[in-house]
DNA sequence: CAAATAGTGTCTCTAAGACAATATCAC
DNA sequence: GTGATATTGTCTTAGAGACACTATTTG
């Protein structure tokens, strides 16, 4: 007991050298947009927030929001303060999807990031209302194959468009990886980390464990549906969309009315 | 461009208080055991190695295998570098299943744990062939619910056993935390890391992405099927199980025989 | 021959995909 | 009424579970 105490009061952790450790999220949100008749239902589109970077290094590129891990917090309250430091939102959902260790990978030292996904709901950001003028916007995603193999990620938002190229590799266990063949101006390696993101909220949006995060407390199936098909890229049929969510889901007494067609009713999440 | 190197010229890293950062791993393997007539297939066992902890603190406890991570190497060639170093065989996968940084869960300091799975074929382990003596043994796993829902894992070597208990708390994305309720006499959090690196091996073990690492090149659909309904503690009928696995092997020309019964042709991993 | 596993075939049941048909609103 | 989505039902098909049956070896 005594000797345990001993060791402890003479053990110095500052003998080896250590990483700086930061948190870096990609957070993920759906935007609807109105296109054509009134009578048509709006457009769902992956939105993705990144922030203009202010000082060196990458000054003035686009990165992911991160930041170094404080003492007396876990990761995850880090993943989340910087999240909330951002766009004064608390985000609902966060789940780990990798570190970045790779020597180099941060020219200002030895700095290994640990890399997140978060979802927020469309009703959170508006309510927030970002400066449009601002260094955070949210960039459109998308995320595809190309004929050689390699996948292009391309983030754009207005006049900004952000293209970069990775290869994936696949390792042990199912799991794939990314490397970075161009990181079309993504700051560090954050393109690889965003790819990494994207796989990781696709494979959940299958098991329905993901895809309420982006909506409002209630909803219409037709609104479900089209988010899961924003993410994963896929389309169902309605019919049969209606059956795989059945279980998930409750009906409320609410409709959602005033829409150009016949009203849709709402449902919750079931518990 | 200028101004950069300026800045990282000046820039120090020491600026800022940085926790340790350290990769343990939770390496499984499966053991076979010769058990009743000679015409009976063995019984397949799930086995943990754990390592009986030399100095403090948690001395003399049975503790995961890891180590700090040092410069110039990535977090997975640390995971990969510490099970080396202990049974001297190179895994040939491992999995990260999460961060663990909760402050104050190592009495040395700030410290933040990088957990993997890893997963080693018998025939390495046995090639190897460690030490009875030695402070490094390979437990056998039980993991189980309890009536109140809490979950207890049983690792058990000859005389010695060891019995945590760990309360599942769902988080977002579907993931499961575990939090510990009775550490059953291992070191640090360990406890909560083997909990959540076995839930991680269940889950992949239903995609068959992981059962073919526990064997060797060739195997029989038996010794293959034995695999994982000893990491998922289920059972199939070996005539649906033949059909599952199907299209991820492929026939060699080889049989097994000598078994007390007919023999069993060998299988291959389809690429 | 007996005991054990190896391997095949087939019936059922469930869930997903396709598609037809009806319902209901805003304009 | 028209154009859109909402909602229900049904046919088909693919895959998992159950089970009966045959094949082959060793002691």
């Amino acid at each position: 007991m005594d000797s345990e105490k001993e060791f402890l009061a003479g053990y110095s952790i500052d003998k080896y050298e250590r990483p700086s450790v930061t948190a870096d999220v990609a957070a993920f949100t759906i935007s609807t947009e109105e296109s054509g008749s009134y009578r048509r239902s709006p457009e769902n589109k992956l939105r993705l927030l990144l922030i203009r970077r202010g000082g060196h290094p990458y000054k003035d590129c686009w990165a992911l929001p991160g930041g170094f891990l404080q003492k007396g917090e876990t990761i995850e309250q880090c993943a989340l303060r910087e999240i909330f430091e951002e766009t004064n939102v608390q985000p609902v959902s966060i789940m780990p999807v990798g570190v970045f260790s790779e020597p180099g990978r941060d020219p200002r030292g030895w700095i290994i990031s640990n890399a997140y996904v978060s979802v927020i709901s469309e009703e959170s950001v508006r309510q927030v209302g970002m400066d449009d003028a601002a260094d955070a916007q949210w960039f459109c995603v998308s995320f595809d194959c190309t004929e050689t193999g390699a996948h292009r990620l391309t983030l754009t938002c207005g006049e900004i468009a952000l293209s970069a190229l990775l290869a994936a590799e696949k390792t042990s266990f199912g799991r794939t990886q990314y490397r970075i063949l161009d990181s079309g101006g993504l700051a560090f390696d954050h393109a690889a980390i965003i790819a990494t993101g994207l796989s990781a909220l696709r494979t959940e949006a299958k098991s329905f464990d993901t895809i309420f995060d982006f909506l409002p407390e209630t909803f219409t199936l037709s609104q479900l549906q089209k988010v899961q098909e924003t993410i994963m890229n896929v389309s169902v049929l309605p019919a049969n969309f209606r059956r795989m969510v059945s279980s998930y889901v409750e009906e409320t007494d609410e409709f959602l009315r005033g829409e150009g067609h016949r009203p849709a009713r709402l449902y919750r999440r079931k518990v």
